[in-house]
DNA sequence: ACCTGAACACCGTTCAAGT
DNA sequence: ACCTGAACACCGTTCAAGT
């Protein structure tokens, strides 16, 4: 059952004459709402009230679209990375950026599939470059050269704006635990290690409130890590 | 112009009764050669010369096939990764870490589409699985805890099969240098920062032989960062 | 200027039918 | 057991027509 009343409304919603920023900011929801997959022309269109065809009035195609979507989510993350808290970056780098790169996590955390879109843009888009341009901007006052602060840039690569891509997810352990034990028992002989990296790490955590991946945890470890990296490398005159 | 020649070969290619074997590196060819949007059902049917339907005979369906072609290239880089030499694990684990990592990167070189596929999965295949594991067996021998092993797994991320998805890739800058400087100059009030990195980089490398962004050296750098960084808390007793 | 309906060229997939 | 042709339910997009 879909909300589109129609009958009821007086006038079912009078003017808002349809405008590109209309049709971007209903294909964000429409990701949100519905997934990724959900997001089609004809699924799009119908979310704004209109046959498929008019959409073409307004973005040039779906490639457009998806450039658009990119450029709403990053407005969010500039918008919320502008009102952070945080020791100037001429004070302190590290926690400037750190404080910075959190606040944009948490905008992707919204927007589960915004990450996957991102990946797929063949052209860098002009909110990407002016969110970078801001992380270099924090770099150069932290005293990085430029050269270094390039380096910085391919280090961290998509951990600058919050999220990372997992290839392993070690998902067979999360599920019921007589289930997962099972399906250790069975992977036991050909993941040795892995299978004794879960079993050490349950074990550590046997309750499993926070979960042994924790992923706010991984990624903050890991991001410490690599800026810890390039503090070194920084203070050594890189 | 395909290849696909009919009237001349006697008997057209004999038997070779098709199996899901033959149409997952029949699919690892074309994506290969005409990249990974040419790989539909119908395509892939054409390719091993026989009509779309066919193939569900051999594979559930088109996940199935992405899986599949996966699973040939973690292959690939299991081999790659079994031929490396470089120094035991137990002497030196950053070294024999590094080479395996920096072989089974050759793999994807030669299989570029085939990051985006990975990162599509939602299922962890075994094929990654046993891949990691055997990350996690380097990193055993080199003196980690399975946690501190655990840890590394997600600092590394795809990074430890050879690759990372850049979504920052300063592609204005590399274009016919007149077109690219007069670019910059467009840029530069909205991206100072990136506009003076970027500026600054083609200064050091006037010829820009190896290119200001080698994503092999970047590769790299941020490798040897992280290796550092683990072998740090690795060392302290993490 | 903006919206529409019908149509086109593609998808993945089902199903009943062939050998 | 393996392969096929026709069909279905979707895509994105074009085009000529409406207001």
């Amino acid at each position: 059952m879909t909300l589109r009343a129609d009958a009821d409304e007086p006038a079912e919603r009078p003017r808002v004459p349809l405008s590109r920023r209309r049709v971007l900011r209903a294909a964000v929801e429409l990701a949100d709402r519905d997934g990724l997959d959900s997001l089609t022309m004809r699924r799009l269109a119908q979310e704004v009230g209109v046959e498929a065809m008019s959409l073409y009035h307004h973005v040039a195609n779906k490639e457009a679209v998806l450039d658009g979507v990119v450029e709403v989510v990053l407005e969010e993350v500039m918008a919320a990375v502008d009102a952070v808290e945080a020791p100037l970056p001429e004070r302190d780098w590290r926690a400037a950026l750190r404080a910075r790169i959190l606040a944009a996590r948490e905008v992707f955390l919204r927007h589960r599939w915004a990450p996957r879109v991102l990946e797929t843009r063949t052209e860098t888009s002009p909110a990407v470059i002016a969110y970078y341009d801001h992380v270099v901007a924090v770099l150069r006052a932290g005293g990085f050269t430029f050269d270094l602060a390039h380096r910085a840039l391919h280090v961290l690569g998509s951990r600058a704006l919050g999220f990372t891509q997992e290839l392993f997810r070690p998902d067979g352990a999360r599920p019921a635990d007589a289930e997962a034990a099972a399906m250790m028992e069975r992977m036991a002989d050909r993941f040795p290690n892995i299978v004794g990296m879960l079993a050490d790490a349950v074990h550590d955590d046997p309750e499993g409130t926070l979960g042994f991946c924790d992923d706010q945890f991984e990624f903050e470890f890991a991001l410490d890590l690599i800026l810890e990296g390039l503090e070194r490398r920084r203070a050594a005159g890189a």
